[in-house]
DNA sequence: CGATTTCCTGACTTTCAAATCAGAAAATGC
DNA sequence: GCATTTTCTGATTTGAAAGTCAGGAAATCG
């Protein structure tokens, strides 16, 4: 059964299967969020999951089919940021916003891959980013904006397009992280450092951040 | 034969032949930018130029030797900018920032292919990345960085490193601008639009930076 | 165990874009 | 005018990656 149904496992005898296909939409989005669609080749994502390339049709049809099953494993991701927020639903939207920041940047650095794609196809548009839109991006970003919305309401931030100020920041947060390879080129400077992230996350979140907050809330 | 219209050029003496070739690379840098560097193909771009796709052989070699050829075209922004920013040369780094990061906002809007070069070949890697810092993009970080690292000594800037502040504000300033096409899906808005421009821009100058400068000086 | 299904691969075919080339068209020079 | 050079194109070749397929290995089941 080669359908690449998403990492769940199917129950019986799916161990082994499974983890392949697993390993397969690791390494596809790894390559695909790096390097985009066609620059990422289906002999080079083989070789990174360690198996042939002719396996990668068995579990998914074609390239687009398992571009699409490994962004699906980020729904994951979403998920979870989202349950977090909501936790805090009763906050204050500032302190909320906060948090979605302090959330988002703790993503980011931990699946680089999504801020990647965000980037590369945002930047393209077409068929893939509208089914981004559908099926990952959509419904954070709207969210989101409501909650700048709210703050901006109560007082609590300057009141900046919506929509926008949540690219923006989401531009502004990733954009280190996305930007590693020129980081490193460029400056020199390796993202992997402990000092390097803390410094970026303060920045972002103290003088960024800050900079949105009404100076009488300050 | 195919519509060979374009003949009748305007210009005099050597114009026709200098023209097709920067036709060509105002389609090679348009289309590369937005979709990088594989999926960009030659048919594409010479059908956007109006020529066959021999023709752009007969420029230039191969497709390496057309991209950079129409990245060394934006050297003349760069150089522009750095031109107006000497200008000020005896202002305070921190006046002289603010007035970088103004130049860097409307060259985003009046190059955005800049910006999606920076983004996409910045997370990639590889040799065009190092090309790029080379030849066009290490020498103004540097002295953006050195700008930003003096602003800080003169007590005009909070202290956060040099290099991943400026990174991150172009990140955050070039960040709406290259994600137009995600503006449009997610959100129906449209870049556009001169009213999105303003809004974006007091975003940056008012919000962001603003954010970053010390409060005593404020 | 043997039978059956699932999983995986090497070898092959197809497809598509880059690159080449011979020569036509247009410009330039005499 | 004719000759020469420059510019450009259609047709073709080349190369690389996507996609197919027959069959082998391995897990699963009776």
């Amino acid at each position: 059964m080669a359908d690449g149904s998403l990492g769940v496992s199917t129950g019986k005898g799916a161990g082994k299967g499974g983890r392949t296909a697993a390993r397969i939409r690791e390494a596809a989005l790894e390559l695909f969020s790096r390097l985009g669609f066609e620059r990422a080749t289906l002999g080079e994502i083989a070789a990174a999951a360690g198996v042939s390339q002719a396996n990668l049709h068995y579990h998914y049809q074609d390239k687009d089919a398992l571009w699409r099953a490994a962004m699906l494993d980020l729904r994951g991701v979403i998920a979870e940021e989202e349950r977090l927020l909501e936790a805090a639903a009763d906050a204050s939207a500032l302190t909320q916003l906060r948090m979605a920041m302090r959330l988002f940047l703790k993503i980011s650095w931990k699946h680089p891959a999504l801020g990647r794609i965000v980037a590369l196809e945002g930047m393209a548009g077409g068929e893939r980013l509208d089914w981004l839109v559908d099926h990952l991006l959509g419904p954070r970003n709207r969210r989101l904006a409501q909650l700048v919305q709210a703050a901006i309401e109560a007082g609590e931030l300057k009141a900046f397009p919506p929509e926008q100020l949540v690219i923006t920041l989401q531009a502004a947060g990733a954009g280190l992280i996305n930007l590693t390879p020129l980081m490193a080129a460029n400056f020199g400077v390796d993202t992997g450092d402990p000092a390097v992230r803390e410094a970026h996350d303060s920045m972002i979140l103290d003088a960024l951040l800050g900079g949105l907050v009404n100076d009488k809330k300050r």
